[in-house]
DNA sequence: AAGGCGAACAACCGCGGGGCT
DNA sequence: CAGCCCCGCGGTTGTTCGCCT
């Protein structure tokens, strides 16, 4: 037996939205709020809407602040660089962006940004891929296209997108030696959803991979870390942000360094906001590595990148990326990942508006 | 001018989690 | 502790609009 629907679907009304219903819900809630209540609201106002319905049409539209179409570039940037890190958890973005709503986020990636930035990843992937086996099968002796079906979209999508950014600055990275990729797991797909934890015992076949060792260790080591010995990290970072500046590229009409710096830390910001090693799966690495990357791809701006040895290894052991950690449990045996669902997560609505971002003014060293 | 097509946006739907009883 | 109810989230679908042929 099915769920109990959340209302009358024979009495609602559905399809857009009249001005009058607008006025009335709008009047309604600003002179008495919601209530507490969505499910009985459209009675008590006299709506033939589902209660639902109604939350959304206020939250996405009605609601005082709320800003609709033209996403700056730097709106940009923070969207793909925190989609990239956290996935498609666009309530989490959307905190990070005052005015703008989750669904509206998420409409103007599944229309927009994906396309500008997957759009550059085709070029890319031709290329790579004419550089592969005659035959269409990789190093591996895989065909390189049956792997990805066993993919979640969105996860699919992030491990594109750093697969591009890594053939862009670096031709000889792990992506682009298929030599080097894992075979996947059947249930890759499962894996794919969930988070790596730390709390998963790492099977030593998967830190021996490559270089992949050391970037685990590094990785675990920081992560037993209190917050609080993070958040001094977080003070300490100066020189390594200057660093990175140096050849970030983004020139930003506000403050960048600022922006930078916002972004850097953002992913620390969201994790000393959470409890348990669940939470520290965030990529936070990842964001302000990517942010420049970004730059070139959306904007065409040239970022002067010149990868250091210590970079390319960062790179080849996955440090910074998030997809590929998750690639990487794939063909470990950790079933016991959560699913992405937002329970894991502080609340978007815990994340006021401009928080996180604000809270965050310094950035540390990855 | 009209039809086709794709992009953009709005809204719906189902599910999971948390709170309450 | 179990069951119910509501909220919030993310994926998906539907609708509108504008461009192209």
């Amino acid at each position: 037996m099915g769920r109990a629907p959340c209302c009358d679907k024979a009495n609602v009304k559905k399809g857009p939205w009249a001005p009058e219903e607008d006025a009335k819900l709008k009047a309604y809630i600003e002179e008495y709020g919601t209530g507490g209540n969505w499910i009985a609201l459209p009675q008590k106002i006299g709506l033939k809407r589902c209660g639902k319905s109604c939350r959304l049409r206020w939250l996405n539209y009605l609601r005082p602040n709320i800003k609709h179409g033209g996403f700056s570039d730097e709106e940009d940037s923070i969207i793909c660089s925190l989609y990239i890190s956290i996935g498609s958890r666009w309530s989490i973005i959307a905190a990070q962006l005052p005015g703008r709503t989750d669904n509206d986020i998420k409409n103007y990636w599944n229309t927009r940004l994906k396309k500008k930035l997957l759009g550059r990843r085709k070029d890319s992937q031709a290329r790579r891929l004419s550089s592969l086996n005659q035959d269409g099968k990789d190093g591996n002796g895989m065909d390189d296209n049956s792997y990805p079906h066993t993919l979640s979209n969105s996860a699919l999508e992030r491990m594109q997108l750093h697969m591009q950014l890594q053939t862009l600055h670096n031709p000889l990275s792990f992506y682009n030696n298929p030599a080097l990729w894992p075979k996947l797991h059947p249930m890759g797909d499962r894996n794919m959803q969930g988070h790596y934890s730390l709390n998963n015992n790492t099977p030593p076949s998967m830190q021996q991979v490559s270089n992949g060792q050391t970037a685990l260790l590094r990785e675990e080591k920081f992560l037993e870390l209190p917050s609080s010995s993070i958040e001094q990290r977080a003070n300490n970072s100066t020189k390594q942000d200057e660093k990175e500046d140096s050849f970030k590229g983004f020139t930003s009409s506000e403050n960048s360094t600022g922006f930078n710096n916002g972004i850097n830390s953002m992913g620390a910001a969201i994790m000393s906001k959470s409890s348990g090693a669940e939470e520290l799966n965030m990529n936070f690495q990842s964001v302000s590595s990517l942010q420049a990357e970004l730059g070139d791809i959306l904007y065409n701006k040239t970022s002067g990148f010149i990868a250091t040895e210590d970079q390319i290894n960062e790179f080849d052991c996955f440090k910074d990326m998030d997809g590929a950690k998750e690639g990487m449990i794939w063909w470990t045996n950790g079933f016991e990942t959560k699913s992405s669902s937002s329970s894991s997560w502080d609340s978007a609505s815990a994340l006021q508006t401009g928080g996180l971002f604000q809270d965050c003014e310094l950035g540390y060293d990855i």
